[in-house]
RNA sequence: GGGCGAAUAGUUCAGCUGGUUAGAACGCCUGCUUUACACGCAGGAAGUCACAGGUUCGAAUCCUGUUUCGCCCA
């Protein structure tokens, strides 16, 4: 009745580990390091379902490389999300009244600061919550002491290169925001629009030219009418003058082949402060700037009687004022591409100012080898023509932001003689004029400029730490691929740049997580659950465990929130288990071992099953390679008696799985396929271990003198599956270990089970698989014919085989007891039972008599389907391997195997004839 | 417009270097309170592997084209 509650012990257990410092690795200690730095998430921010795929991801990582004994190190951190950040605080601001301009910088940050503090600790929390074995002595924060050292030492070893610069540039500028921003925060969206056909009037009156435009409200930043130079038709207009309706300029027509004869009228207006086609156009014409709009998105006095008025209401009010003039040739519905702001959503101005950029194409160039070379793998291995081309295609980074919040930009202007000078420290006097009359640049820098320091600024960097040369270069990034530009590949160019060596050794992308409707998860569409309250229904364990084994390697999730209850039912099938087996060993009165014994578990740190106890171990002395086993997983002696002869193919066969286990397991999570390998332990316990096992040996768990043996193999193949779990549901199996009679110290570093060599008991295997196979044509038999499921009839197996006949005797109980039936009789050859349901399995007959109880007909159709199916995969086999091509080209062993199958189901084709045959 | 990717059961996806009668989970249908578990067990139905060509003895798998969808860049 009692299920599974996760209730406080997830608590629980994250206190004793934090407590016992397992989430910070031994420094001494000898191995490979494994080490993550997380995607630091926004201080400000809460935890949503992004992040608990992500950190589900590398928690499982970490965890088990730690428990295959490499020193493991997570490193935590927060970012400042200056944007964002800096939105939520104005806007707390105005809610009282106040204006964060008039309250002056000062004020802001202090408020700023204040909401950080506020909220560092709730994300931190939510992260803890999770699981996530973080060391949390390391944590830092993208704007604390040593981080703002390590940016700024960045910038000054740039601006020392020459690599940053600055210089006024049409930038993307955020009216909202009132800053500039990055390319890569750009967001074009598909908008409907229209197309206007104005008509310039040419200055000597001799008529008009007519161009097209998705912004008239511009054009009070015209300065130029362009033509194509070989354009046929209009090339003989290019030095004519057009007078600039709504306004007293006069503008010429150039050539220039940015315009396209083919598209539109073939006129193009040149603005170049608005636009960044015009931008270039003006810089080869030599051509004026004027800008027409403010930098809040108005129109400003070179706007006339316009200005003042915002971009939407000008367009309006423009075209109105032009179509009283019949200025107005035509208008087109268009739809475009705009760009908006990514955080905010408001529509780009391109922007004329004064901004800092970062070169990019030489920083490019190790990026670009490293994932060429191999020396940075990414997963799925398709995002590397992806990061390829925006690499080769790189442009120059605006670095600077019209913020507060952020690293102030570390440059100082002389008020004298106007010349800058970047440094750490506060400049005393102009280094070239001398005056003390200096003023610093009260920009900050774009977010991305110190979290592409990321892998090693969190491990002391500039400063030569012993962190810094233990475990850089990282050794994964895991991430979702949205940010592989923002993020990822600048972190790359960092790097090489900084480091001389690469941040990771490879990048794991995650999908992002979408709701069940495919739409991405989100604030603004309010479809995204809280976590939080996820896992309070559900319990963390069942949270990660439904992601990470529902999630293919970088591919989308549809989350919904039924995929928890697979994580919440696994979790309880584990608890069931357990509580069945663990009943039995009190029932039985089996020892336990001394827990509180000082010195923890003396168990290995490395577990090679293969190397436990061979195949050769196992098949010579099975009692002493199982206690050997035990002895290796748990640390303590068997305290149960084995002998040779008591472990039946059953146990052979479970053993023999575990190795399978062992080895798909971890070649899986090497592999980065967690799905796989959490599936593989997931169907491994629920129905290799629960539903057969289990069931095959209730009846030996019963008896007082056979239930030692099974209980060692179960008890031991519990400890081995939460092992194999722990990496996905740290808590349920830490707890659950714990529990075991044989276990002592943490489960969380104890060795890994991993198997580099064959199973043992391939035969003993083979012989319950046989078992199996039977047991299911019963059951569908029994199932199919209608026999009521109280009724405990016998069943007959037929084979023509004495050596086949002994070890079908030995399984007859077994199948008996797992197919519900009275008895279960064995013959070699003999007669057939009449009337029966039939059925085979290899070439093993089945008979199920069921005098009077069965529907002939029915049982005469069930038989014609099977046969007719086996027909038909007949004649295709029996072309092909007529076929002399086939035969002569394909390899012997399939050649030999399509010949072996032949024979075996011809054998089956024609003992299915007879049975119909006699059934009449 | 350029690039990347996807298309397999009702749904979400496996299917690796071409070689069984294409698998799983969820959902669906049927049966079952069998003393760990109904958050369970047993059984079942369900597929023209998007389409058209090609390569091959053999194609879900490789190639070409088409269609549809997704993402990124401009």
């Amino acid at each position: 009745m009692a299920q599974y509650t996760p209730g406080g012990l997830e608590e629980k257990w994250y206190q004793r580990w934090e407590e016992a410092g397992l989430f910070q690795p031994d420094p001494e200690a000898a191995g490979d390091p494994f080490v993550i730095t997380l995607p630091p998430p926004n201080v400000t921010g809460i935890l949503h379902m992004g992040h608990c795929l992500g950190n589900s991801v590398q928690d499982t990582l970490i965890r088990w490389a730690r428990m295959k004994d490499r020193p493991a190190l997570w490193v935590p951190g927060t970012d400042h999300a200056s944007i964002a950040t800096e939105q939520v605080v104005s806007r707390q601001m105005a809610e009282q009244g106040l204006n964060k301009r008039e309250a002056g910088r000062e004020e802001f940050l202090r408020r700023a600061w204040e909401w950080k503090e506020h909220t560092h600790g709730r994300i931190t929390a939510q992260i803890r919550r999770l699981g996530c074995s973080l060391d949390w002595s390391r944590e830092a924060f993208t704007m604390d002491e040593a981080r703002n050292r390590a940016v700024t030492e960045a910038f000054l070893r740039l601006r020392a290169k020459d690599l940053i610069y600055r210089d006024v540039y049409l930038v993307n500028w955020c009216p909202h925001d009132l800053t500039a921003i990055s390319d890569d925060e750009v967001e074009h969206r598909e908008v409907e629009g229209s197309l206007w056909y104005l008509r310039y009037p040419l200055a000597d009156g001799s008529g008009h030219v007519t161009v097209a435009t998705t912004r008239p409200e511009t054009m009070f930043g015209d300065v130029a009418v362009a033509v194509h130079p070989h354009d046929p038709e209009r090339s003989r207009f290019i030095g004519a003058m057009v007078r600039l309706p709504l306004t007293e300029r006069e503008i010429p027509i150039i050539g220039d082949h940015h315009a396209d004869p083919e598209k539109g009228t073939g006129f193009v207006k040149i603005t170049p402060a608005h636009d960044p086609n015009d931008f270039q156009v003006g810089k080869r014409h030599g051509l004026p700037q004027i800008v027409c709009m403010t930098p809040s998105g108005l129109m400003n006095e070179q706007a006339g009687r316009f200005a003042g008025m915002d971009r939407k209401t000008a367009r309006r009010e423009v075209v109105a004022a032009l179509e009283a003039d019949g200025l107005i040739d035509r208008i087109e519905k268009h739809v475009h591409q705009v760009g908006h702001h990514d955080r905010c959503g408001a529509v780009i101005e391109p922007y004329l100012s004064r901004q800092w950029f970062l070169r990019m194409d030489q920083l490019a160039q190790p990026a670009l080898a490293a994932v060429a070379d191999g020396e940075i793998r990414l997963y799925p291995e398709r995002w590397v023509g992806v990061y390829n081309n925006w690499m080769q295609n790189i442009r120059d980074w605006c670095i600077s932001r019209q913020l507060w919040w952020g690293h102030q930009i570390p440059v100082w202007y002389c008020q004298d003689c106007g010349a800058d000078m970047a440094a750490a420290e506060t400049p005393t006097a102009c280094s070239k004029c001398g005056s003390g009359k200096l003023e610093r640049d009260p920009d900050v820098l774009d977010t991305w400029f110190s979290s592409w320091l990321w892998t090693f600024s969190p491990l002391g960097w500039p400063e030569e730490t012993a962190d810094l040369e233990r475990y850089h270069p990282t050794s994964v990034l895991v991430t979702a691929a949205d940010i592989i530009f923002f993020w990822v590949a600048r972190m790359v160019m960092a790097s090489y740049e900084f480091r001389g060596e690469k941040p990771f050794g490879e990048v794991l992308f995650t999908g992002i997580v979408r709701d069940g409707q495919g739409r991405k998860m989100s604030k603004s569409l309010g479809n995204s659950p809280d976590p939080v309250d996820l896992m309070d229904k559900y319990g963390a364990d069942a949270l990660r465990c439904s992601l990470v084994m529902l999630t293919p390697t970088g591919a989308d999730v549809f989350f919904d929130e039924t995929t928890l209850e697979v994580g919440r039912n696994f979790c309880n099938k584990i608890f069931q288990a357990t509580k069945l087996v663990l009943g039995v060993w009190d029932e039985a009165g089996a020892p336990t071992v001394d827990k509180a014994a000082p010195g923890g578990s003396t168990a290995p740190r490395r577990l090679d099953l293969s190397q436990v106890a061979s195949a050769a171990d196992w098949e010579t002395a099975p009692a002493d390679s199982l206690r050997a086993l035990w002895l290796a997983v748990f640390g303590s002696e068997l305290p149960l008696a084995v002998a040779d002869g008591d472990l039946e193919p059953a146990d052979r066969w479970l053993i023999a799985q575990l190795h399978r286990v062992a080895a798909d397991c971890d070649a899986n999570l090497e592999r980065r396929r967690l799905n796989d390998a959490s599936y593989e332990v997931f169907n491994f316990f629920r129905h290799e271990f629960c539903d057969w096992y289990l069931e095959a040996i209730k009846p030996r768990l019963r008896d007082e003198q056979r239930r030692g043996p099974v209980l060692a193999v179960a008890v031991l193949t519990l400890g081995l599956s939460y092992k194999w779990l722990h990496p996905v549901m740290p808590f349920i199996t830490e707890e659950l270990w714990s529990w075991l009679p044989s276990s002592r110290g943490f489960l969380m570093t104890s060795a890994f089970p991993v198997c580099g060599a064959k199973p043992p008991f391939a035969e003993a295997a083979a012989d319950f698989g046989e078992v199996m196979e039977i047991v299911g044509v019963l059951r569908n038999l029994r199932a199919e014919l209608g026999v009521a499921p109280g009724l405990r009839g016998e069943a007959v197996l037929r084979t023509v085989s004495d050596e086949r006949q002994a070890v079908l005797r030995a399984g007859a109980p077994l199948i008996a007891l797992l197919a519900k039936l009275e008895s279960v009789t064995v013959n070699v050859g003999g007669d057939t039972p009449d009337p029966a349901g039939a059925g085979m399995a290899g070439a093993v007959e089945i008979f199920l008599p069921m005098k009077g109880l069965i529907d002939l007909d029915k049982e005469r159709q069930r038989l014609q389907k099977e046969l007719d199916k086996l027909e038909g995969w007949l004649a295709g086999t029996r072309a092909k391997l007529g076929n002399e091509k086939f035969t002569a080209n394909a390899p012997e062993h399939v050649v030999a195997q399509q010949r072996e199958m032949l024979a075996e189901n011809e054998a089956k084709a024609v003992t299915l004839a007879e049975r119909i045959q006699s059934l009449g």
